[in-house]
DNA sequence: CTAGCCTTGATC
DNA sequence: GATCAAGGCTAG
């Protein structure tokens, strides 16, 4: 209501100031911002639009290829694509409450508030300084990485309670913000998880089907240290500043959560076709996510900038040298964004606490496991960023010292040229770190040495009969070693 | 379906 | 009591 007094209305209380939200548009559609809506500000149209969506569970489809632009005018042409575009600048489906409770407030509260406070005092900057200074730390999002966007998938302590609904998303009014939409199919079609497993939040129901394989409006949208997309069409978000190249690297960056989405839905439907006496173990269960985990990665590659122009033969070779180091980093820096020293979070949202790793493991995986986290640790340290992430992927791929590639001089190429781009974001964004590129490459020695010790680890177990068959993992483990 | 306006109710 | 983001209602 005031929302929209402040700035439909144009209330001579005030004296035309020239700053408040003048220019805030909807991410959405670019219409007149009503407020804060489902996590950011929005229109009103949106706003209705987003909860008629999640609310009455729709499913659209897109007449074109699912890039439509949206804008004020043409919003209403392709809801797939608007919705599309809500999730990707961020808006939130546990914000549209599955008790349709009306009225209070949700744990977005503060978060808003804190959200209002930078952008005054961007402005206070703006007017002093004169000049924007658009998003000089791209890492302080106000939407997303204080309040643990990424800890919107922190856990709920034990299974479903009483009155949950088994197949319908209806949750007690009380634990409705934290349990998402989630633990039911969980909880249902994965029969009951190790105890070590806690249910966690996850952001989507049946409309995850629905995502396209790719996202094609803002490359920014992920949790950690994205940064939103404010920018109301579909032109590139960032600064011209930064190097295109590593803009392009993060342009081919899947989305977490589609991934997530996928892999979940993978182990629910394989879990369910499997009698409860042939249920996985919890080491086969992690084999299998690590798996698909390695599907998804081997289809990044596939589809990246540069890696798409190598003949098959190389793409394999690179792959082959690889696989295990993207693995390794795509869990730490998965950690790196959890921010928990208690617990691990998985590729399926879930969370794993670490002393019952630690209990239960055995001394080899736990150390790993402990290696891990140590590396994560240090990123964190760093301040790394997807930005950055993204590039250490490419450096990774693209390996120089990989023999007899028949293009061994654009990978060499590729890799010089990642590693420049690399250099010159890490001097123009973190001026203040005098050495972020140096601390950030020689990460790498360390993540390969470990990516190492997990092959044999995973070869040891293999060779016990302890990794489920038809995987993805032992091809690549086979094709880097001679095995018996 | 859309989107503008209305009602609610926890928090400040 | 004011605030303001949720959900609800209803013309178009």
């Amino acid at each position: 209501m005031l929302g929209e007094k402040t700035q439909g209305v144009p209330l001579k209380v005030m004296d035309y100031n020239y700053d408040e939200d003048l220019e805030e548009l909807c991410p959405v559609c670019g219409d007149k911002v009503s407020g804060y809506h489902y996590g950011l500000l929005t229109c009103e149209s949106c706003k209705g639009f987003f909860k008629r969506t999640v609310q009455n569970n729709k499913r659209y489809t897109c007449a074109e290829n699912q890039e439509c632009k949206i804008d004020k005018t043409q919003r209403k042409r392709c809801p797939f694509c608007r919705f599309q575009k809500c999730l990707n600048v961020g808006m939130r489906l546990e914000a549209v409450r599955a008790d349709r409770m009306r009225g209070g407030r949700n744990k977005f509260g503060p978060m808003y508030k804190r959200d209002r406070a930078l952008k005054q005092q961007k402005k206070a900057l703006i007017r002093s300084t004169g000049f924007k200074l658009e998003s000089a730390q791209p890492q302080l999002s106000p939407v997303q990485s204080d309040y643990g966007f990424t800890g919107t998938l922190h856990s709920i302590p034990s299974l479903p309670k009483g009155p949950m609904n088994a197949t319908s998303t209806s949750v007690t009014p009380t634990d409705y913000e934290a349990s998402l939409y989630g633990p039911p199919s969980l909880g249902v079609s994965m029969q009951p998880l190790p105890p070590q497993y806690q249910y966690t939040a996850f952001p989507s129901r049946a409309i995850k089907s629905e995502f396209p394989d790719h996202y094609t409006s803002s490359p920014e949208s992920l949790s950690g240290f994205a940064f939103p997309n404010v920018y109301p069409s579909g032109s590139s978000p960032q600064p011209s500043s930064l190097p295109p190249l590593v803009l392009e690297l993060l342009r081919c960056d899947p989305d977490e959560t589609q991934v997530q989405s996928k892999i979940l839905a993978f182990l629910q439907q394989e879990q369910s076709g499997r009698g409860r006496q042939e249920k996985l173990s919890t080491f086969s269960l992690m084999c299998r996510m690590a798996d698909q985990t390695l599907f998804s990665i081997v289809e990044w590659a596939r589809s990246c900038i540069f890696f798409k122009e190598l003949k098959v033969g190389d793409q394999m070779k690179l792959l082959h040298n690889c696989w295990s180091e993207l693995l390794v980093l795509d869990h730490v820096f998965r950690q790196v964004q959890h921010r928990k020293d208690s617990s691990l979070l998985l590729v399926t949202g879930q969370e794993m606490d670490l002393l019952s790793i630690g209990s239960q493991a055995g001394v080899t995986l736990s150390g790993l496991v402990q290696r891990g986290q140590e590396l994560a640790g240090r990123l964190l340290g760093l301040g790394v960023d997807r930005r950055e992430v993204a590039c250490l992927k490419f450096l990774i791929l693209f390996n120089p010292n990989v023999k007899l590639l028949e293009n061994q001089a654009f990978v060499e190429s590729v890799h010089e040229q990642v590693n420049g781009a690399l250099l010159e974001y890490t001097l123009c964004t973190y001026p203040q770190y005098l050495d972020k590129f140096g601390q950030l490459v020689r990460r790498l020695p360390e993540l390969r040495a470990l990516s190492t010790q997990a092959e044999d680890y995973l070869c040891y177990r293999h060779l016990s009969g302890e990794v489920p068959c038809n995987n993805l993992l032992i091809e690549m483990l086979h094709a880097k070693r001679a095995f018996v």
